[in-house]
DNA sequence: CGTCTATTTGAATGTACTCAAAAGCGGTGG
DNA sequence: CCACCGCTTTTGAGTACATTCAAATAGACG
C-alpha cells in the first residue's frame, strides 16, 4: 500500500485499515495518452482524478476562441471541474492530457458513497479545497498587482520544468497574456526586472 | 431558532436539536463599529465570521503600500483569512467593517471541537469551501478575459448597491485598476460596452 | 468652518494587444 | 530518411488600454 494516492491521503488523515481499503477499491487506475480529455466542456464531469504522474492542463475556451488555463496538474495533485463534478452540471472547462499520463479516477457516486461510510474523508477534502482556495487567492492577487514579466519569471520559478513540459501558448495562456507578448518579453526578460 | 445564521446551516446540511444547540452555544454574536478591524494582517485569525447585517471588506496591503481587496463580505457570508485562520500563522489579510456590522464569530479551537462533535459540519464547510474556490474561479477568468470597463459592469451589476456603499476607491481596488482610471471609465461607460 | 480624504481631470508614458508575415519545428507519410 | 504540412514561435508596426503624476474640485466629518 504505498501507492502515491494513499501516501496523500496519509498527509491529512489517518484510515484504519478496512476503510483504506474502501477508499482503495473506489478508485480505478487509468493509463492515459498524450491529448487524452478527462473532461470536455459541456458535458458533465463524473469524476475527480488523481495524478500518479504526467502532467494535465485545465482549461476554458472564450466565447472569441481563446483559451484560458485554469491550471497545470501535475503529479499528486487532484483535479477535475469542480463546479461540474459537485453540481453534476455541463462543465465549462476541459481537462486534457499534455504528456502520457497515469491518474486514479473517483468517481462522485462512488464519492458520496465514501462520504457516508467514511465521514473523515469529507475532512480531507475540505483541507484540499481549502489549499486550493489559498493558492487561487494568490493568483488573483498577483494578476492584480504584478507585471506580466514578474509573473512569467514567478511561474517559471515555482515550476522550473514548465519550459521544457509546457508551450509556450499554453504558459501565455496561463499568465493572460498573449504568446506574441510572452515571446517578446522572453528576449527583454533579463534586462528589466521589477 | 429563526437566526440567519441557523437558516444558512439548515441549506446545505441537517442538524439534530442537541447538534443545533451546541453549533449555535460556539457562536459569538458581536455588534460592530463601522472601521472595526475583525483581523490584522500579522496577527493571528483566531475565528471566522458569519455576516449577520452590515458589510465588511478583506483586503491585502502590498509591498508598494496599495491596497487589493479580496472581497466584499456581505450578509450571511461567512468570511475569515483562511489561510491564518486554518494555519494558525500570521494573517496576510485585514478584515475591516465598511459598515456598522453584526456578526456571528466561530473560533478556531471551538470549530475543531465541534468537528469532533459533529462531522457532518466537516462537510458544510468543504460545501462553503468550493463554493468559495467555483467563485474565485470564475474571478481568475473574468481577469483575463474581460475589459476594465465589462469588469466593472458585471459588479454593479451583481452587486446593484455597491455604488452607494462602497467608495470608488474600494471598488477600484476590488476590480484590480486605479481610482484614477475608473474615474475615467465612468465618464464614458455608456459610450462602448465591449 | 477648516481639515483631511476622495474624486475628477488632463497630459505624458508605458504596457500589452492586434494584425500580419516570416521563420522554426515536429510529426507523418511516402 | 527526407520532404512536406500544420502548428508554434518570432518579429515588427501600429494601436488601445491603463498607469503615473500633478493639480484642481468636491465631499465628509469633527
Amino acid at each position: 500500500m504505498d501507492e502515491l494516492v494513499v501516501k496523500n491521503l496519509n498527509r491529512h488523515i489517518r484510515l484504519n485499515s478496512a476503510e483504506f481499503e474502501l477508499f482503495r477499491n473506489s478508485l480505478k487506475f487509468k493509463k492515459i495518452r498524450k491529448k487524452t480529455f478527462l473532461i470536455k466542456s459541456g458535458e458533465i464531469a463524473k469524476s475527480t482524478y488523481f495524478i500518479n504522474s504526467g502532467l494535465l492542463r485545465l482549461y476554458q475556451i472564450q466565447e472569441d476562441g481563446t483559451e484560458k488555463t485554469a491550471l497545470f496538474a501535475q503529479e499528486e495533485w487532484w483535479v477535475s471541474d469542480l463546479y461540474s463534478f459537485y453540481s453534476q452540471k455541463p462543465a465549462v472547462h476541459f481537462l486534457q492530457a499534455l504528456e502520457p499520463s497515469e491518474v486514479w479516477s473517483l468517481s462522485k457516486v462512488q464519492l458520496e458513497k465514501l462520504y457516508l461510510k467514511i465521514p473523515k474523508l469529507e475532512r480531507f477534502f475540505r483541507i484540499l479545497q481549502q489549499n486550493a482556495f489559498i493558492s487561487q487567492n494568490e493568483r488573483i492577487m498577483d494578476m492584480m498587482t504584478k507585471s506580466s514579466t514578474r509573473r512569467y519569471l514567478d511561474f517559471i520559478n515555482k515550476f522550473p520544468d514548465a519550459e521544457m513540459r509546457i508551450s509556450q501558448k499554453h504558459i501565455a495562456s496561463f499568465l493572460g497574456i498573449t504568446p506574441e507578448f510572452l515571446s517578446t518579453m522572453k528576449k527583454n526578460k533579463i534586462l528589466n526586472l521589477p
